[in-house]
DNA sequence: TTCCGACAGTGGGGTCGCAAT
DNA sequence: ATTGCGACCCCACTATCGGAA
């Protein structure tokens, strides 16, 4: 198949609001795929690389290359040259990918080249990533939708399932279970607003303590462990301390499903930076483990004796964990019977207390819903707000383009300059997107096409979730997680929050 | 007809490893 | 030694489609 064919396809896909006929369209295109193109238009549709990190960046595509007249680019071809920028590796080597960036492209078409850009840079942006190409998968296929689902969740992934799928049709899916050794989609949280507000919807349910830390799935057969990151990636080798504490386990053909988190010697926990550091550092692991130690803490288990959990409910499960996994090594909790029970608040209470980051709240009948961000669990974290002042604006792009986006905020200081303390793009709908790229013009002192810079006069309301150390912001500190609440027109510069204020929450 | 679940998009900051400077 | 880049952790929130109620 021609690239030609595959590129006009996504810009179609791109082009069309509508859910149903971006399916139709790429069922189209998956139906006329041969065999031996069904591994790379699968995944390229759904906006991804098979060979997964290249080490290709915008950095390497920002250069224009003058376009082909005619479309004669397979899709074979572009795969092969995709699959050689992935082996290059060593001194000189982003010359040479640059080199191989530069081929591809001069081979291509301008439809063809806006494709391989996106894709490479990671932003096809056509509105259709795995859920909607899996739907067309089971549409080209004549496979229950339901059915694809499932299977792209106990395999982790769309690719390996939709090359069964086209090679040995629908029944090919039965094949897809439950596997120890093989990682699932993990189960997500929805956010809700208060710990009252969740437990009057979940009732009868359990509130369980929310770590932040970085979330595992550790499987064990035997003496083999595994463990894995959200995304499924295999981060056994970095964590020793997991492979050590589900061995030292009763229980065999194990899943199990975590978090870790680094706690000090008085048992409480430890910045998130530091343990994500930990969690990165693969050169020499066992100086890091010495630096911060982790601690795995078990929340759910998806599978015992090689047994399949999932459809089981969490009170169930729970009542598995419980048998197969010490106290230490499981979140603590609280059962609520009823939406006005009293345990919820005091439970919250202690866990911040605590100095953990909130509460997850689950509903005792769910079963787990394996890459999906289910109904059953809701976490709650408390939440700050600041008054701060827009210092300047970028430029949105996508469906932003035209649009004043990304803020930079700024808190007062006593000699009534500004210090930054980050930015955000969260919160705002369109009328506020509209409204601050009016406002903001007004203020413009200059545009470098990029950003914006503003006189210090527009405030607004900022919520956030605390504050981490940065190396980035003058004060040494930034927001994390912060998004707009709304703008505060009634408010002026001089009213804003200070330095000393935000360092003191 | 209205409501709501699922999905995609728009990016934020930090940290690590590697290559280039 | 320092800097820049890419990858991948954590994540909030809005708009939209289309099926459920």
């Amino acid at each position: 198949m021609l690239l030609a064919t595959l590129a006009h396809v996504s810009q179609e896909v791109a082009a069309t609001s509508a859910r149903s006929r971006k399916i139709a369209l790429l069922a189209g295109l998956f139906r006329a795929a041969g065999p031996a193109d069904v591994p790379v238009v699968i995944p390229w549709l759904a906006g991804r690389l098979p060979q997964g990190r290249i080490g290709v960046g915008w950095q390497a595509l920002k250069d224009p290359v003058p376009a082909a007249d005619t479309a004669t680019l397979t899709i074979r071809e572009a795969d092969d040259a995709v699959t050689a920028l992935a082996a290059v590796a060593g001194p000189g080597s982003q010359a040479e990918r640059r080199r191989l960036v530069q081929a591809l492209l001069g081979a291509a078409t301008g439809e063809e080249q806006r494709f391989l850009i996106a894709l490479l840079s990671g932003e096809v942006r056509q509105g259709a990533l795995d859920a909607v190409a899996g739907e067309a998968l089971a549409q080209a296929t004549g496979a229950p939708s339901a059915d694809v689902r499932r299977a792209v969740m106990l395999a982790g992934s769309l690719q390996s399932v939709a090359e069964r799928l086209l090679a040995d049709g629908p029944d090919a899916l039965a094949e897809f279970r439950l596997t120890v050794g093989r990682p699932v989609l993990p189960m997500l949280a929805r956010t809700a607003g208060s710990v009252a507000e969740a437990v009057e919807k979940l009732a009868p349910c359990a509130v369980e303590e929310k770590l932040d830390g970085i979330r595992v799935q550790v499987h064990r057969r035997g003496d083999a462990v595994r463990v894995y990151t959200r995304t499924l990636d295999d981060i056994t080798d970095r964590l020793p301390e997991v492979t050590a504490a589900a061995l030292a386990l009763e229980g065999d053909r194990l899943i199990l499903d975590g978090e870790v988190i680094a706690l000090d010697a008085d048992g409480r926990p430890r910045p998130f930076q530091e343990v994500a550091g930990r969690v990165g550092s693969r050169t020499d692991v066992a100086a890091a483990a010495v630096a911060v130690p982790l601690s795995p803490v078990f929340f759910d288990v998806l599978a015992a004796d090689g047994e399949d959990l999932l459809d089981l409910s969490y009170a169930e499960r729970r009542t598995t964990l419980d048998r197969l996994v010490p106290e230490p090594m499981r979140v603590r909790r609280v059962v609520a019977p009823a939406p006005d029970s009293a345990e919820a608040a005091e439970f919250w209470r202690a866990t911040l207390g605590r100095g953990h980051e909130g509460v997850v709240i689950k509903a005792l009948d769910t079963p787990y819903s394996a890459g999906r961000r289910g109904a059953g669990w809701v976490k709650v974290k408390p939440v700050h707000t600041l008054d701060l002042v827009v210092l300047a604006a970028e430029w949105g792009h996508g469906r932003r383009t035209g649009r004043l986006s990304n803020l930079h905020l700024g808190a007062r200081q006593p000699d009534g300059s500004f210090v930054m303390l980050g930015k955000t793009f969260k919160g705002l709908t369109d009328a506020m997107l509209e409204w601050q790229t009016t406002r903001l013009k007004e203020l413009a002192l200059d545009d470098d096409g990029f950003t914006v810079r503003v006189r210090p006069e527009l405030v607004v309301e900022i919520a956030y979730d605390g504050l981490q150390r940065s190396t980035r912001y003058p004060a040494g500190v930034t927001l994390r997680f912060a998004r707009v609440l709304r703008h505060r027109e009634d408010k002026r510069a001089e009213d804003a929050d200070t330095v000393e204020t935000v360092l003191g929450t």
